[in-house]
DNA sequence: CTACACTATATGCCGTGGCATATAAATCGA
DNA sequence: TCGATTTATATGCCACGGCATATAGTGTAG
C-alpha cells in the first residue's frame, strides 16, 4: 500500500522539521512539546495517561517526565487518591514555554503544509485520519509493552 | 492543527503494530523491512539513497546496513565508478525474507486500516499525502544532518 | 602532477525509547 | 486484618538514531 508509505514519509519529515525549529527556538524537541501541551490541556494527567495518549511505553514516559521536571517545566504532585501515582502539572515556566512553543509550532506547520495541502481535500483527510485514530485507540493498537 | 496530531498518532500506532508483527513472524523490525524492500525494488542503491528515501541520517543508515549485512541479508558490492561508496544488493536469503515479510506486512496493514478507512475517502487521502510527500522531498524538508 | 576543496561513508559519543524487572501501594479474599 | 494479586511507576540494560568527526576517494585549478 503506497498510501501507508506516503503517510510514514510525511510524518517523518514533518516531525523532523518541527523538531528542528522547536529545538533552535525553544530548546525542546517535538515530543517534549507534545507532552507539555497535553499537560496544559489536561491538567492532573498521570504518567500512564501520557503514555496512552502518545502510544509510548510507560518507562519511557516516566523518563521523559523526569527530564521535563529536571528542567523545571513540570511538577509531580502527590495524588491524594492513589499514592502510587502523581498528578502532573505545568510550572509557570512550563506554561510560558508551551504557549510560546505552540506559536512557533503552528507557524512552522502552516509553512509546511498550509499551501501544499489543498483546502478542498482537507476535510476528507481530516475525517479519515480522525476516524482511523479513534479505532486504533479504541482497540489499543500499537501500544508498547512497558 | 488537530489533523497533524491525528496523522502522527495513526503513524505511530500503525508502525508499532506492524513492527510487532514483523518481529514475531520474521525477526526483523519495520525499518529493516523498508530498507530491504527498497533494495529489492531499487537494486544498486547506495547508502545515501536509502538515507534520502527514508529521511534518516547517513550515519544511522550506514549502521542499519551493517546490521542487515551481518545477518546475511544484504551485500555491499564495490562501486566500479566510485570507490568511496558501495552498491547495495540483497542476498538470496534477503530476497526470500523480504518477499515473505511483505506478505505479512500487507496482510497486517489490511487488517488495521482495510475496514476502517472508508473506501470513498481513500483516493482523496492518497492524493493529498502523495502530493505533500512530493513537495517535502523536493524541498528536502526534515532531512537529518548526518 | 599536486595541493586543495569536496563528497561518500564510517565511527564515536550521547540521548531516547523498548522491554524486563523492581518497588510501592492499592485491592481483594478469606 | 493479613497475605496474595494486581496496578502504577521507576530503573537498568540494550538497541537505535542524531550529530560531530574521521577517513578514504574524487574532482579541479594551477
Amino acid at each position: 500500500m503506497g498510501l501507508f508509505a506516503d503517510l510514514v514519509r510525511c510524518e517523518t519529515r514533518l516531525y523532523n522539521a518541527l523538531n528542528d525549529r522547536l529545538r533552535e527556538r525553544h530548546g525542546i524537541v517535538a515530543s517534549q512539546f507534545e507532552f507539555l501541551r497535553h499537560l496544559r490541556d489536561h491538567p492532573g494527567s498521570r504518567v500512564a495517561d501520557l503514555a496512552a495518549e502518545f502510544a509510548v511505553g510507560i518507562g519511557a514516559t516516566s523518563k521523559g517526565v523526569d527530564r521535563l521536571e529536571k528542567q523545571g517545566w513540570v511538577l509531580r504532585q502527590p495524588n491524594p487518591s492513589d499514592r502510587r501515582s502523581s498528578l502532573l502539572a505545568l510550572t509557570g515556566a512550563g506554561s510560558t514555554l508551551v504557549d510560546a512553543a505552540e506559536a512557533t509550532f503552528a507557524e512552522r506547520l502552516t509553512e509546511l503544509i498550509g499551501d501544499t495541502l489543498d483546502v478542498s481535500a482537507m476535510p476528507a483527510v481530516a475525517r479519515a485520519l480522525s476516524g482511523l485514530r479513534s479505532v486504533l485507540e479504541r482497540d489499543q493498537i500499537g501500544m508498547p509493552t512497558g
